[in-house]
DNA sequence: CTTGAAAACGAACGGTCGGTCGGTATATAT
DNA sequence: ATATATACCGACCGACCGTTCGTTTTCAAG
């Protein structure tokens, strides 16, 4: 890697962190130099321009993201398994010391949902390919008769993406302790329901409910 | 009213609208000023401070909020019924042509996560409330025997949110035409689930699942 | 009408923003 | 070692930010 390669990466890291906190429009050129303790202008030659450098920013975190959550999530037998890593894997994502402000994805999209160009183009078309992502997890566990047949993938991927959704929400504005306990329960509730008829499944007279069982 | 409390009323509506598409932070005194057509300076004398000028707008769509979804709802009877009216309540709200970037709250939820201040604090509180606001109806149908005692209301609640915040996402950065169908499925088959061992309920060789009932 | 208060104004402040430019240092290849 | 390309810098630009201030306009009470 050269020279500039390296301090490109370096920029990018430093950058995603920040991002996550004060979002993609809250970074700052002369901000993010001074933490990296470079110029302005030798930083923004880079990129070029600042919303250049913020596509840099997503696609460094979609990086990451592809590195730590999707590939090692290959390793487990597809189905129920794979589906259970990448969910457990979104989580650990969302709290990474990377991330000091949390999934980068959840704080752009509210950020860019509104603000055309090639930043909301691109983060909507990665979010897109995540979606099929969970949608072919899903597919592939009706494949091996994990799940019951008519199970409708795509309401499955919705119902995972906003319980991540609801765990970002009260993890980080209402910094409540339950929301990975929360999280996990609904998506349980998910799992449990789209499986074969199995065992035992007699939900009366048990524990508490709504997601726990 | 006087004629104070009434620029500072045509303010604060435009001011949540422009909100709910810039954010809190992108909410600018002179382009507030010069869409109202008056100085920037006689636009910020009512509100002394910008920070001040934001916790007014959380204030106002709270107030909105209230009088359009919530105040209504108690006119439902009390258990089901009224959860159902909160939540396409919800639904709606998000779509006010009031608010052309979608739920003012979901924006700033993700704004404010990590700037601390009055704004976040207040919103946080708002938000709990509205927690306990939907635990509450929740309760209700408990103790109405429409859903099983040992439903847990706090999860209950917490799926609720989750689904509004992934319909906001489907809707808002996807810009997904299922998203309210979507939305609804799952809340769907969240009252599903929760009501008292009922009719029928047999769920194998149906239509397709997971939410939509 | 007169008068005093309330409301809105225009101009200006210091600061920060993204971005540009010419020049200097540094790394890389020969 | 030298030459060339790359990387980086400090200074500066115009635009816009939130905020302040003194003045003028508008309103309402006497």
């Amino acid at each position: 890697m050269g020279k500039g390669a390296e301090t490109k990466d370096a920029i990018l890291r430093h950058a995603v962190g920040l991002a996550s906190v004060v979002g993609l429009e809250g970074l700052t050129i002369g901000g993010l130099a001074k933490e990296l303790a470079i110029s302005k202008s030798g930083l923004i030659a880079h990129f070029g321009t600042k919303e250049a450098l913020q596509l840099s920013v997503l696609q460094a975190a979609a990086g990451m993201f592809g590195n730590r959550i999707i590939v090692p999530s290959q390793r487990a037998e597809p189905g129920e398994a794979r589906l259970r890593v990448l969910f457990e894997g979104w989580l650990r994502w969302a709290r990474l010391p990377e991330l000091p402000g949390g999934c980068l994805f959840v704080g752009a999209s509210v950020e860019l949902d509104d603000r055309p160009g090639i930043c909301r183009y691109f983060l909507a078309r990665i979010q897109k390919d995540w979606l099929k992502n969970l949608e072919g997890a899903v597919a592939e566990a009706i494949e091996a008769g994990q799940f019951r047949a008519n199970i409708d993938a795509a309401q499955f991927a919705f119902d995972i993406i906003a319980i991540h959704q609801g765990f970002h929400f009260y993890d980080r504005l209402l910094r409540d302790a339950t929301a990975e306990v929360r999280a996990r329960a609904a998506f349980n509730s998910l799992v449990l329901r789209a499986r074969q008829r199995g065992p035992v499944e007699a939900p009366d007279e048990g524990e508490t409910e709504t997601g726990s069982g």
